[in-house]
DNA sequence: CGTCGTCTTGACAAGTATCAAGGCTGGTGG
DNA sequence: CCACCAGCCTTGATACTTGTCAAGACGACG
């Protein structure tokens, strides 16, 4: 029913119940008790099909999920129709949390592919009524929030002030960047499975205009992207291009 | 030095102290002892000047300030000096201050005109170490950063989906809900003393188009807009055109 | 084999940026 | 007091960017 490629197109590769381990030892150290809490989340991970709601707009920010495997995204849409994504949610991304009291969320989220996500109550009172008892996770999950936002700016520019070339560039760094970050990127190449009228939500774009400035992006030999998948040919013309700056500012924890 | 016209430009106008103790008891119910800590804090206001540095990228967001009276934004600029905006700040906001444990700033902030500023490290003492003592300023500080976290997403909307029409309707739709919550709307009549530079560099516009774009929207008996001063003459008109809805969903305070 | 969703392409229209110039206004200095 | 200057607003002409409409191609799937 679910041969090895299919898995891979869906984001659904690689050690699934490891990517939020992997992600948040990286923004703080965790106790041997802080990783078997995330792993036994984990492994309570239930999976959704493309198009599930995950996040209802005004639903209150106190459950975190953990997303294990495949691409979601937080977005709004105008009474007319048009759609803006405001950020996807990838693997190893907690969403659902907010670390202010009574916070609501102010946009829904849906599943782009086929997801796996793990409920993580446990980690949300750990952060939001007894941030001693896990330290490394509340530090690691406030990191992620303020990764969270910066990213957010960082679409924000891209939008505003950025054209079609600019930030199809900036997005391919960025999502590479991230999927990196959790050990889904092979040496530049990572799966994004979207369609083009996705990703031209995010950007602000028609798709005609994202189609046509794919190509530009392919003839010019910067990217490969067929079959949901996409390859960094040349990162630093792209950075150079797009004006890329990762948000991981300092911050790193500071013992290894 | 200073006469009343230039006062109101700047947004100096009205009872300055006043605008944050009416802004945060509108979120929750302020005891006598948290109203007066407010006018504590804001008694010991500073003024800074058009173009000051209010907030340096990856800055520490733990002391949190009050804007009393004048304009600010949080903003970036790409390398070859285009800037975006990402949103104003205005009399009654609070900047500088994160519920997230150890977070910095994204993004840098300045002084768009005089700004009024109050130091509020009390306020940031209570919010982040000791919520039991205030618990009225705490959840009204926690509404206020929803807020902004939700006007942020109304930006990337205006920006990512809407044509420049669309966008300064909304934005003065925006400013001016902002302002009437802190009384500083005369019936739709507000003082936006920003130049049109700086509303084009929020809206991702050239300035050349703003302009053409803000005629239109005169011409059509829509706003107002002169010396620093709008005055919304079709609210309904406007809406309908950008499609606006205010962030408040519930989530008001309980108690009268 | 037909259908559906997605990708691609062309032709054209609309939206927005750029360049350049002139006007207005408030402030400055002689 | 006046002339000048600088910053901002406004306008026109033009070019570039992006959107819309329409049609065909391709591939997955029942």
């Amino acid at each position: 029913m679910e041969n090895q490629d299919l898995r891979q197109f869906d984001g659904h590769a690689a050690p699934v119940p490891d990517v939020v381990i992997r992600r948040l030892s990286q923004y703080a150290r965790l106790s041997p008790a802080e990783e078997s809490l995330l792993a036994a989340l984990a492994a309570n991970a239930h999976e959704v099909s493309a198009g599930a709601h995950l996040l209802a707009e005004n639903e209150a920010l106190n459950r975190p999920r953990l997303m294990l495997a495949g691409w979601g995204c937080r977005f709004r849409t105008l009474s007319d129709g048009r759609r803006q994504i405001f950020e996807f949610i990838l693997p190893g991304d907690i969403y659902g949390l907010s670390h202010r009291p009574a916070a609501t969320a102010p946009a829904a989220a849906i599943a782009l592919t086929r997801c796996t996500i793990a409920e993580a109550d446990g980690l949300g009172e750990a952060v939001l009524d007894a941030p001693g008892t896990h330290p490394g996770l509340v530090a690691a999950c406030a990191k992620v929030a303020s990764l969270d936002e910066a990213w957010m700016l960082n679409q924000l520019m891209r939008v505003g002030r950025q054209n079609a070339y600019e930030r199809l560039a900036h997005l391919f760094l960025e999502i590479s960047h991230r999927l990196e970050t959790v050990g889904l990127a092979d040496d530049g190449r990572i799966s994004m499975p979207l369609t083009q009228e996705i990703i031209a939500d995010a950007m602000g774009l028609s798709v005609v205009h994202l189609n046509r400035t794919l190509q530009q992006l392919r003839r010019e030999g910067l990217i490969e992207f067929k079959n949901g998948t996409v390859k960094i040919l040349k990162p630093d013309t792209l950075a150079a291009i797009a004006d890329f700056r990762t948000p991981e500012v300092a911050a790193r924890p500071t013992a290894h």
